[in-house]
DNA sequence: TCTGGGGTCCTAAAGCAA
DNA sequence: TCTGTTGCTTTAGGACCC
């Protein structure tokens, strides 16, 4: 998909099509998830820390994700995607790998040429956004492919073109190859694609080491072979917080901790999996950041078994000078829950269900004390007598709607309300094609 | 005013067992 | 029993990806 969130925000917001939009976090230390494509003129583009994007581009429109609405466009494009073939491998919500041949979809390069355009136009009639086909031979092709069709294209590589097609072209584009190792060949003189050939293989494995020189000196050559897998089992559970100021107190760092390793237990129950390695993740006031992991006897998905693993972890770890972020993990996973013996300890000390019930209410009333946490910028929201909109901004008990839908043509109307009027209430977004003609 | 959040995979060192 | 080798597991860190 093009600019996926930000397309997916212009399809839903009449008001933002045409201008410049920048999805990601929006607090002091945010980045850039997403920049529509008005908004690349700017020099704006993912990864890069929100502040500085609001310098080159002040008057572009700054979103907050909304996964769960990007989520449910990304199951309809998987959707048609199995349609194609049972062998889809999605690497995010926005992308994916379809092996055309084990479908029966496509064998040659007519048939995949039709296949790739049919898709296109499905995209576009059941989600209203545009999505790029990249087709050729193996995965490191087709990514290839789908990069230079973007936006709303499809590009196919023949077969027999592409060690002429990667020659030139940066080490950058093959996978595996970031700032580090792009940093590395540069050093050893290797800026290419056909310089990593030239170099030989015994070279680049002597650059990178076994398994990396290896794969990246077949890269280089066009061959991969790697298969499409579609179902992978996760291996790990995690959640981290970056705080918009550092945390000093050590008090204060050792609730954060709790209050992870409870989420983090959330997400893996709610994922039906249980894991023996708990890891805490602490980045400090320079960025330099350390891991500490401690591996039980057994795996476990108990709230206090994980807090107090990663309480220990921390007791471990320096945080003078401050904390700019805490993580807590599990890994090791095992899809079954085997209460080992001291979790059933820890159940008995500290009675079922108390830190489970107490959590959430905590959070709650932090969120509500925090003032206006229902009116999330750029998120929907339904008015008795104005009807559908989406919040613009929020602040000092206002909240600015401004009211439009999916199928409007022009921008909608703005207004201002209380944050406690009676007659808003925060609304589920709206499909972005009418239910009669989705696919 | 630098640098998110969710992951995956690889490497290397250290401890331990065969 | 001593010594050296090998291999597995745990831990920590780093690179990379979207």
């Amino acid at each position: 998909m093009d600019a996926f969130y930000a397309s997916a925000e212009q399809a839903s917001k009449p008001s933002l099509r045409g201008k410049a939009v920048i999805v990601g976090g929006i607090g002091p230390r945010g980045v850039v998830a997403t920049a529509s494509y008005e908004a690349r003129v700017f020099g704006v583009h993912s990864a890069m820390p929100t502040a500085q994007a609001r310098r080159l581009a002040p008057n572009a429109a700054y979103l907050t994700p909304r996964f769960a609405f990007y989520r449910a466009i990304s199951e309809q494009v998987m959707g048609l995607l199995r349609a194609l073939s049972p062998l889809v491998e999605p690497l995010s919500l926005d992308e994916a790998f379809v092996d055309l041949e084990a479908g029966g979809t496509a064998w040659d390069e007519e048939s995949a040429r039709l296949a790739g355009a049919r898709l296109r136009a499905e995209i576009r009639a059941v989600t209203a956004l545009t999505g790029s086909v990249g087709l050729a031979a193996s995965k490191m092709l087709a990514k290839i492919a789908s990069e230079q069709a973007k936006p709303d294209g499809l590009v196919l590589i023949e077969p027999g073109t592409e060690r002429a097609l990667l020659g030139p072209m940066s080490v950058r584009i093959l996978p595996g190859v970031g700032p580090a190792t792009g940093d590395h060949l540069r050093r050893a003189g290797i800026t290419t694609v056909e310089e990593i050939v030239g170099a030989g293989e015994d070279e680049v494995v002597r650059l990178l080491g076994k398994a990396h020189g290896h794969g990246l000196y077949a890269m280089a050559l066009a061959r991969d072979d790697r298969a499409v897998v579609a179902e992978r089992d996760t291996k790990s559970v995690s959640v981290e917080d970056t705080y918009d100021v550092d945390i000093h107190d050590r008090v204060r760092v050792r609730v954060e901790v709790q209050r992870l390793a409870e989420r983090c237990v959330r997400r893996l129950r709610e994922a039906g999996l249980s894991g023996r390695t708990i890891v805490l993740k602490v980045r400090r006031y320079d960025f330099s950041t350390l891991t500490r992991s401690e591996t039980l006897r057994g795996p476990t998905d108990d709230p206090a078994v994980v807090r107090e693993a990663a309480a220990r972890l921390l007791e471990a770890v320096d945080t003078t000078g401050g904390v700019r972020l805490l993580g807590v993990g599990v890994s090791g996973l095992a899809d079954y829950t085997q209460e080992d013996l001291f979790a059933q300890a820890a159940g008995e000390l500290d009675p079922a269900g108390e830190e489970t019930a107490a959590a959430p209410e905590v959070a709650v009333a932090e969120e509500s004390a925090a003032g206006e946490w229902q009116w999330r910028a750029g998120h929907d929201v339904r008015h008795a007598e104005y009807g559908h909109g989406w919040v613009q901004g929020s602040g000092l008990g206002r909240v600015t709607v401004r009211f439009e839908t999916p199928d409007d043509s022009e921008p909608g109307r703005v207004r201002t309300f209380r944050t406690d009027d009676p007659g808003l209430e925060p609304a589920e977004p709206l499909p972005l094609v009418p239910d009669g003609v989705r696919g």
